[in-house]
DNA sequence: GAAAAATACATTTTT
DNA sequence: TGTATTTTTC
């Protein structure tokens, strides 16, 4: 699909539509006026969204800086960047081409003085939030309120995406306990005023904020973008929403690109209706769907529509392929999630493709940890995409954090962050000390260190220590600008000799894995800073605030992937493996209630299964230890609601059979020659009751069979392992079944 | 200030 | 059950 390399200054029209269906064309050539393209899952979308960019510079002759085209993550963007750079060239550098954060942050940057910060201001991420919301908790005594700063985080982000800033809350706060939010927003509003930094949210409503008081500084972006692309626009939220009409408000020219099925964020802001309602939002707005799949077998795609097709809030697609059938859609039961490890493990020797084929899909993290086990112990090397960010680490916030009080004196949350890190006998006491100070005197932390170093006299062993602090600190602000960034961090560790107390706070293996975190960070930077045309601290600082974990180069290896259905969502793999489909995991029991939410579920399992081209298995495991105890529990409702003629189901053999979970794990999954007790220590199994022929399942009697439910024997074939029944199931109609997998009881 | 013990808490996390 | 955070102890 990639386009062909050669950089060039002008494509003939017939060029950029050659390669592209019918409605992939019209799509391409509808430049003007509202349009909302439905694309659906494998349908080519970023294809058609580049093509279109290039179209409308070469065909159209609409000046290359007066596009802008909005993502949401950094991946994306880059990759629409360099694809569209590939097309038309260097005029791809004029295209604004950025995520929702970074665009709103880069027009901030030169008009945020009317809003009452600088344009150094400081980004602080969600743990930064918590920090500042938990210092907020202390100062105003409220550790006795039921409250906890995980709610109140919760309460204003989701405010913010709504676009309710804290006086709007406070006039709308009904209850004892908005109120008490609502004082909760206004000061860590003024705080975050006090220390120069914005949160995520802030970045959005503060542009809205900007484009409503001041209407000569929307007008110049109005202007400049005459034309606006939105990615992903079914994820966009409330604010973004407002934003877009803004700017598009006198010309009409937006198109947005996206696909009902696969809004999975609704629980960070993401308002589905925005994409349901696009066409009565913009009046005189085109639809065209991408209908035709490029990714998956038909097989695996009737199976995504079978779940998707029960969803009552979605505006409705046929996708379709001409792929070919490909297998049917292989559903396990496991025993436990031990098994069902050993299930996939299997089936990956089985397979014996390469490596980087094969993804594992699970709903919570949590699950990661028996897959990864059973992984390295068969020395099957994997990857965990997402989970644990690299940003969020000790280490490397410690550093960035020292880069942040450089590079803004009023980033109390980073100040605090390290103003004991490594120790230099500053201690609770004079911290409390310094912090009341700070609010006496409404001045950042760092204002009110100097202010008490200048005021006081004596010498405490914190007074020097501080002392000594500032002066490094001062030190470091003139070095900024002369050096790089690297070689300011460089001088920072040198300095703060760091590495020998991060080897005195942790053992070995620990220390190793930090200096291994500290040496890819200063890879990064190198990096960035290689890339970058002026390198500034302020500029790097920038670039790491709005970064993500998935937007970090995996070392390209043959490497199984691991990662969460919401991880999962655009990439595509030959062979998926989605893990506890189960009831009560997925979907996830905290949905039952709700019917949006158990929506948005069945939406997750629809991304899940069209990340797959040739093939698809689910499984599900009937025991499974959640949080500490172990549940027995059904197969999820996602699976009944593919059709059944699509589905290869099997289930382990001996689990119909055990009333409840039995601590030696099940052999007939394992592989020859597996270490442990389970594999020598004679197996409890031999006691238990075995369908070992088929004439224990006689023609013509009643059994159970834990997927498709009750049925009749009709016939039989085969014998020992290779046994075969064909049965009539009450509701699932004629299946043949090998013995040897299915979990048949008498019923 | 660091280690040990107790306690809380567990869905997903594009920026 | 695993872990992250807070409190207690030395």
């Amino acid at each position: 699909m990639a386009e062909t390399g050669v950089e060039k200054s002008g494509n003939s029209p017939n060029a950029l539509l050659s390669g592209l269906n019918p409605v992939q064309r019209e799509a391409v050539q509808s430049c003007r006026g509202p349009l909302l393209i439905l694309a659906g899952a494998g349908s080519g979308k970023t294809r058609v969204i580049v093509h279109r960019i290039a179209y409308m510079i070469d065909a159209e002759g609409i000046a290359p800086a007066s596009i802008l085209a909005v993502t949401f993550t950094n991946k994306a963007a880059g990759e629409m960047r360099e694809r569209v750079h590939r097309l038309v060239g260097p005029r791809a550098g004029q295209i604004w081409i950025n995520t929702f954060h970074s665009t709103c942050s880069r027009i901030l940057r030169t008009h945020i003085s009317r809003l009452g910060y600088t344009d150094r201001f400081v980004i602080y991420d969600d743990k930064d939030q918590l920090s500042l919301l938990k210092e907020i908790f202390q100062r105003l005594n409220l550790s006795e309120l039921a409250l906890k700063p995980e709610v109140v985080r919760a309460v204003v982000n989701d405010a913010k995406n709504k676009g309710i800033d804290d006086h709007e809350f406070a006039t709308r706060a009904a209850t004892f306990q908005e109120q008490k939010i609502a004082e909760i927003y206004r000061s860590y509003q003024q705080q975050l005023q006090e220390y120069d930094a914005l949160d995520f949210g802030d970045l959005h409503l503060l542009t809205v904020k900007l484009f409503g008081q001041f209407p000569e500084v929307l007008a110049e972006y109005q202007q400049r973008f005459q034309y606006v692309l939105v990615d992903e626009y079914q994820d966009t939220n409330e604010v973004q929403y407002r934003l877009l009409r803004l700017l598009t408000e006198p010309h009409g020219n937006v198109c947005v690109v996206g696909d009902d099925d696969q809004s999975i964020y609704s629980w960070r802001g993401a308002r589905l209706k925005n994409i349901l309602d696009f066409e009565a939002d913009y009046a005189g707005a085109r639809v065209i769907r991408l209908e035709e799949n490029y990714r998956s077998t038909q097989n695996i795609l009737a199976a995504a529509n079978g779940v998707i097709s029960r969803n009552r809030q979605r505006k409705g697609k046929d996708l379709w392929t001409r792929n070919q059938a490909g297998e049917l859609v292989s559903v396990y039961i496991a025993d436990d999630e031990y098994e069902e490890a050993r299930f996939i493990l299997d089936k990956i020797r089985e397979h014996a493709r390469d490596l980087a084929d094969y993804a594992i899909f699970y709903r919570t993290n949590a699950q990661s940890r028996i897959l990864e086990e059973a992984l390295s112990r068969q020395g099957v090397p994997y990857v965990i995409v997402g989970g644990f960010r690299f940003y969020d680490r000790a280490e490397i916030k410690d550093l960035l954090a020292y880069l942040r009080v450089i590079n803004n004196p009023r980033d109390s949350i980073s100040l605090l962050r390290i103003i004991n890190v490594p120790t230099r006998g500053v201690g609770k006491k004079t911290l409390e000390m310094l912090k009341d100070l700070a609010a006496e005197k409404a001045c950042s932390l760092g204002q009110a260190v100097e202010l008490w170093l200048d005021e006081g006299s004596g010498t405490g062993k914190a007074r020097q220590a501080l002392a000594d602090f500032v002066r490094q600190i001062h030190r470091w602000r003139q070095l900024q600008g002369q050096v790089s960034v690297g070689d300011l961090l460089q001088e920072i560790i040198a300095a703060t000799d760091y590495h020998n107390w991060l080897q005195r706070g942790s053992n070995r293996h620990l220390y190793d894995s930090k200096k291994e975190n500290i040496a890819e960070l200063f890879n990064s930077i190198i990096s960035w800073e290689r890339n970058e045309e002026q390198p500034s601290l302020a500029g790097y600082l920038e670039s790491v605030a709005l970064i993500s974990e998935v937007d970090r180069e995996v070392p390209e290896q043959s490497r199984v992937t691991l990662m969460t259905l919401h991880g999962a969502k655009g990439l595509e793999f030959p062979v998926v493996f989605m893990a506890g489909m189960e009831e009560g995991l997925f979907p996830n029991r905290k949905c039952y209630n709700r019917d949006a939410e158990m929506e948005e579920e069945r939406r997750l399992c629809y991304v899940g299964m069209t990340r797959a081209q040739e093939k698809l298995y689910m499984i599900a495991s009937r025991s499974r230890q959640f949080q500490g105890v172990r549940n027995e529990n059904k197969p999820s409702r996602f699976l009944l609601d593919i059709p059944r003629e699509l589905i290869d189901a099997q289930a382990s053999e001996a689990s119909g059979y055990r009333p409840a979970y039995r601590t030696r794990k099940p052999e007939q999954y394992s592989s020859p020659g597996r270490e442990g007790p389970a594999a020598s220590a004679p197996s409890r199994r031999s006691k238990s009751p075995q369908p070992s022929s088929t004439t224990e399942f006689a023609i013509g009697s009643k059994v159970q069979h834990p997927v498709f439910g009750p049925g009749v024997v009709a016939a039989a074939e085969g014998s020992g392992k290779d046994a075969k029944l064909v049965i009539i199931f009450r509701d699932r109609g004629r299946k043949k079944i090998a013995l040897q997998y299915a979990s048949l009881t008498r019923g």
